[in-house]
DNA sequence: AACTATTTATAAGA
DNA sequence: TTCTTATAAATAGTT
């Protein structure tokens, strides 16, 4: 996990392995500590190092003690026997979750990488001044989403600045009352844009194509879409 | 362990204990899982959430599986009761050995420490281009021992250069030789200082003072002792 | 549950 | 092998 990230998959090479093994022990019966102590849990786990090449006092092979994990096994094979259908999910359980979790999160890291690369080229085509001849119908979308965007932002940042200094008016207002009660009083300030009007004009982020399927598409769909909701929305 | 640092102890709030425990035992089965995939060895653990505040399917109470757990059990018996006095390290050796592991590498922060805190006053001083009056003599020495190794450390780079520069002479030597044999040869060139001779001024480190339990010592003897170094190198 | 700021674990290299 | 260091992964608190 350091250095580099390595492939999950037995490690061929002799010393490598060892060595992984022992931090990953070591690893592992730190957590499992950690997680019984913090969690007031029973817990126990034993590991293996069927091979000779392990100094017998190395680390621990188990988790808490021998008497301890004999005890937990023991309740295990109580409750097992009694709600074995209710509390259990095995290997095969666990890792058609992890799957499809990871896949989840392939999808969602495969729309971010496709949003920031095109907000790589926007950046170039920002410093050049000029449009490049090439671009797509689909560019042209992205194009129009991330500039909306953009604007957005900077309207939200506006009216930020406009609520404080109308606060700060009124809190004005408020010590000129204290200040001169009898004094003439004005009518109530403009109502500022509400933030919904602000947010009325969002449109529908275009870089998601690995949501829906059409991973090789061309993209028409969505640039017509986009445009329908640019229509109904400016 | 992350957003802050968290004592290792039973988490009173039920919530957070809850959600600590989800994660953390999680965490826990994909490493069992990694260690028994990248090692090849048979491990299993169990983890009990005694209470009914965990939805049944949410994560695997086992790894790898009942039966795996089974399977490793019963090795794990036959095993421990053939060279039981062998193989194995229970909690207590286990936490024993994490002290004194902690104890060690406590030690070598706090010398640490002591050197770059010195190191940021000796930098202060060679701001203000002269030395404040209150220096005690184990600052002083400090100093010298710093200083030392500062112009060491740029003897070193000059040596190398040095050597980089008459790698290229030699070269160029060797090159003359091939274009002109006959020409007259001149005697090899005089022997460079060796790196033995560079690092014989090397003094002992006298950010060291947790190393000889002398923790609340004046550091007099660690004085005398330096000075009778320097003595001698220099 | 998803998100980050941090801490921890650890793969390579020395 | 152990120590160091750069990087990946786990996770505590937040939203």
């Amino acid at each position: 996990m350091a250095r580099s990230k390595v492939k999950l998959a037995y490690i061929t090479n002799d010393s490598s392995r060892r060595v992984t093994y022992k931090k990953r022990k070591r690893g592992l019966m730190k957590k499992i500590n950690e997680l019984s102590t913090l969690c007031g849990v029973d817990a126990c786990a034993i590991v293996y190092n069927s091979r000779e090449d392990s100094h017998p006092l190395d680390e621990p092979e188990v988790w808490p003690s021998r008497e301890g994990v004999e005890k937990v096994v023991e309740k295990f094979r109580k409750m097992s026997t009694v709600d074995q259908s209710k509390k259990r999910m095995d290997h095969v359980d666990y890792l058609n979750l992890r799957i499809s979790k990871e896949e989840e999160r392939l999808k969602k890291k495969r729309n971010e990488n496709c949003e920031k690369e095109f907000i790589l080229r926007m950046n170039d085509y920002m410093q050049t001044k000029q449009l490049p001849e090439n671009l797509t119908m689909l560019d042209l979308n992205n194009m129009a989403y991330y500039t909306d965007m953009k604007l957005r932002e900077v309207e939200l940042r506006m009216q930020i600045l406009l609520d404080k200094e109308n606060k700060e008016k009124e809190r004005e207002k408020e010590k000129m009352k204290m200040m001169d009660i009898a004094s003439s009083s004005m009518g109530p300030a403009p109502p500022l844009e509400s933030p919904e009007e602000a947010s009325r004009r969002m449109m529908m982020n275009p870089f998601s194509f690995f949501d829906e399927g059409n991973y090789s598409s061309d993209g028409l769909e969505v640039i017509i879409a986009n445009a329908m909701r640019l229509n109904t929305n400016k």
